[in-house]
DNA sequence: GATGAATGAGTCTTCATTCAT
DNA sequence: AATGAATGAAGACTCATTCAT
C-alpha cells in the first residue's frame, strides 16, 4: 500500500469513530483496529491523536470554506439570490457526502485542544461575518429591512446547523436538498407570517 | 458546612469546570481542588463523576422545561404571541442566569452517558414537537403560511440555540434580552425581505 | 444499651459478616450497618478492623482450648476412650453452637495480622501435640500400633477440620453429632479394613 | 524476552506472592516490582487481579485432576492398593513441587471471585466423590467394613490436606513422600489400634 | 458516649506514546 | 516502513480512620 493510501484509510477510519464515538471516547487501539494497522504505524503518519483530529477538521472546514463563493452584485447577470442558494447547496451537498466529519463539527465540543478550539471559532466567526455583511449590503440596497444583523447572523448559522445536523447525522441522510434549502431560504426571507 | 451547602458547593464547581474544559478534560482532582474538599468527601456526595455530571444536566433541563407554559389560544383576553414572548423570555432569562449550564448543554457531545444522551433528546424532541405543533395550529387558523413545519422546526430551535451561545456564553453575557427576542420573533414571523 | 451489650452486638455482627463475605471483603460500613451504629461509635468500642476480628479469633480459640480437658489415665475408674470421646463431643458442640467462627478460622487465610497467624499456628501446633501425645503414649501402653505419631497428628486434626467444615459451615448443620464423633473414632482406630 | 516467558514470568511472581501474603494483601504494585515490568505490561498479559488469581488456580487444580487416573479394578494384574497408592504418590509430587500453589489452594479463602469459589468447591466434591464409591465398592467386595462411607471420605480428603498442608508448605519441604504415603494409607486401613 | 462528615493514602485500571527489532 | 511489546503518568474510586459537635 502507498503512502497516501494508507494514510487516508487511517483518517478514514479515525473520522467514523471520531463521528461514532467522540474524540475521548475513541482510542487509537480503537483506529488501528478499524485501520488494521499497528500501533506504531499510527505514528509514522500522525503525530498524536491530537493531530488526527486537527487534520480531518481543519481540512473539512477549509473544504466547507473553499465551497463559498464571495457573491457578485455588481454583474447584472447574476441573480445574487440564485448565487446564494448556489453557495448553500454546495455547503449542503458537501455536508450531505461528509455526514461523519458533519457530526464531528456539529457535535465538536471544546477542550481536545486550544488552537483547535481557535480554528473553529474563526470559521464560525468568518460565516457569521459574511452574513452580516450581505444582511448590511441587503439594507443598504433597501432589498432587506432594517434589523440587527449580528443577531440575524446568528439566526441564520443556527438554523443551518440545526438542520444540518438532524438531516446530516442520520445513517440514511435526508436527499431532498434542494426542496429543504428552498424552505430554509424562504423562511428567512418571508418569514412564517402569512401575508 | 451542612451537607446540601456542601453539595451545592461541589455542584457549582462542578458546573464551573465543566464548562471551561469539558467532561472528559474535567478530573475530579479539578473540581475537588475547587471545591476545597478531600477526594473521599467527593463520593459522599455522588457516586461518580458521570453522576454529578448527569444531575446537573437533569436538573438543568428540568428547569427550562418548566419554565416553558402551554400557550393558551382559548382565552381571548391572551395573545398567543405574547404567551408566545413570555416564554422564550422565561427561557431566555434562565439560560442568561446559568450561563455555565448553558454552555455545557449547547456543547453538549454524546458518549458520555448513554441514559443521558436520551435525556437530552427527548427533551429536543419534545422542544421541537412544541414548535411543530404551534406552527401547524397558525397554518389551520391561517395566521401562518404552509410550509414544511419540521423543517422550520428545527430552524427555529436553531436560531434560539445558536443566539443563546453566542451571547449568553461568555463571561459577560448580553443584557438586551427583551430586545434581542424581539428580534428573533420578528425574523421568524417577518423574514428579512423589505415588503 | 449498657456497654457490654453494644459490644456484643457488634461483635455478632462482625462475626456474621466475617463468616459470610470473609474479612477483606467485608468492611466497617458493612458491620456498623448490620449493627446499627454510627461509624464513630465503632472506634469507641475497638482500636481497628484488625483488632475485632483477633478478638473474635482469640476468644474463640481460647475457648476451644478450654473445652479441651486433659486425659487422666492414672484414674482406672475413667475409661481414657471415654475421656477422648467427651473431649471430642465438647468441641464439636462448640463448633456446631459457634457455626459462623468455625467457618472463620477453617477458612482463615494468612496475611491479615501477622501476630494472629501465629496465634492461630501456636493452637494448631498445640492440639497436634496433644494428639500426638495421646499417640505416643498409646504405644508405650501397647494399646497403639507403632507408628509416626506425628503424621498420624496431622491425619487425625484434618479429619476433624474437614468433617467440622463440611458439616457445622452450612446454613443447617448436621445434628447427629455423637453418630458422626462415633464414626470418626472408629475410623481412626479401625481403619476401613473388614478384618 | 518473548511473550510466553515474559508471562510465566508474571505468573511465577504472582504465585509466589499470593502465597506468601494472600490475594487480598497482594498488590499489583508488589507484582511488577517482583516480575519487573512496568505497570501497563501486567495488564497487556492479564486482565485483572481476579484473572492472573484466577488462571493459576484453574491451571492447578487442572493438573492435579489429570494427575489422578481412575483405578481399574477388572484387571487382575493391577493391585486396586497399588493404583490408588500411585495416584496419592503423583498428587503428593505434584504438591510437593508446586508448593507455593499448595498453600494457595490450602487456604483459599472465598470471595474473590463467584465462578473460581464454585470451580474450587466443584474439584473437592469431585474429589470426595471418587472416595466415596471407591469406599462403597470396597464394602461390596467385602474389603472394606460397613461405615458412613459420606464421613469417611471427608476424613481422607481431610488427612490429605492437613498432611499436605503441614509438609509441603514450609521453604523446605519433607521429601520422604513414600513412608508418608505408606503411612496415610496405613493409617486408613488399619487405624491405630493394635491388635 | 454517640455521631457522621471529612479525610487522604492506597488501589486498580487505562491508554497515549515510545522504541528496539 | 512496519511492528507490537513495553512504558508510566494519570485517572477514577474505596475505605479505614479521625475528630469536631
Amino acid at each position: 500500500m502507498i503512502k497516501t493510501e494508507r494514510k487516508q484509510s487511517i483518517l478514514s477510519s479515525a473520522e467514523k469513530l471520531f463521528a461514532e464515538k467522540g474524540f475521548f471516547s475513541t482510542s487509537i487501539a480503537d483506529i488501528i483496529q478499524d485501520a488494521n494497522i499497528a500501533r506504531g504505524t499510527f505514528y509514522i503518519y500522525f503525530d498524536s491523536k491530537n493531530a488526527i483530529f486537527d487534520e480531518l477538521i481543519e481540512d473539512f472546514i477549509q473544504s466547507i470554506d473553499q465551497s463559498i463563493y464571495r457573491i457578485n452584485i455588481s454583474d447584472p447577470s447574476r441573480d445574487p439570490f440564485i448565487q446564494l442558494k448556489d453557495n448553500i447547496l454546495r455547503v449542503a451537498n458537501l455536508l450531505y457526502n461528509r455526514s461523519h466529519l458533519t457530526k464531528i463539527i456539529l457535535t465538536y465540543a471544546t477542550g481536545i485542544n486550544h488552537d483547535l478550539d481557535q480554528k473553529i471559532n474563526d470559521f464560525y466567526k468568518k460565516i457569521i461575518n459574511l452574513i452580516n455583511s450581505a444582511i448590511k449590503l441587503g439594507i443598504q440596497m433597501e432589498i432587506i429591512r432594517p434589523c440587527q444583523s449580528e443577531i440575524i447572523a446568528l439566526c441564520i448559522l443556527g438554523c443551518i446547523k440545526e438542520v444540518a445536523h438532524s438531516l446530516f447525522t442520520h445513517e440514511n441522510p435526508s436527499d431532498k436538498l434542494n426542496e429543504i434549502v428552498d424552505e430554509l431560504i424562504n423562511f428567512s426571507l418571508r418569514g412564517l407570517l402569512n401575508t
